[in-house]
DNA sequence: GTGCTGACAAACG
DNA sequence: CCGTTTGCCAGCA
């Protein structure tokens, strides 16, 4: 088992309308300080992809993409879609996993 | 091998 | 609330 695969596992694991931190993420898989790298994978998903990588965002509740930028649009759509308010860019929502 | 980068996070000030 | 600093570690040149 590698770290991707195990990251990939949790996050397709992800009730639908909850929402993730990388780190929470990262830890559930058992990989506690490599937040960073979830980031990592999911931009390197193909875009069509089943996997919900939507429903991960930062410890801060908000997309950790640039605003404007089509991921950030798509994302944020996504959520919505999901029933998940945002009040100001920002996930009004408790997270799954922490 | 070295050095920089990054869809992060927590701790400060 | 915001910006900075520090810790983290797999890719990449």
């Amino acid at each position: 088992m590698n770290f991707d695969h195990m990251i990939y596992s949790v996050l397709s694991q992800i009730p639908f309308g909850h929402t993730v931190s990388y780190g929470a993420l990262a830890r559930s898989a058992g990989f506690p300080n490599h937040s960073r790298h979830v980031g990592r994978l999911l931009k390197n998903l193909p875009k069509d992809t089943q996997l919900p990588w939507h429903r991960v965002v930062n410890s801060q509740g908000k997309i950790s993409l640039p605003q404007g930028s089509d991921g950030y649009t798509e994302q944020r759509q996504r959520l919505q879609s999901e029933g998940i308010p945002i009040i100001n860019d920002k996930i009004n929502k408790p997270y799954f996993l922490g």
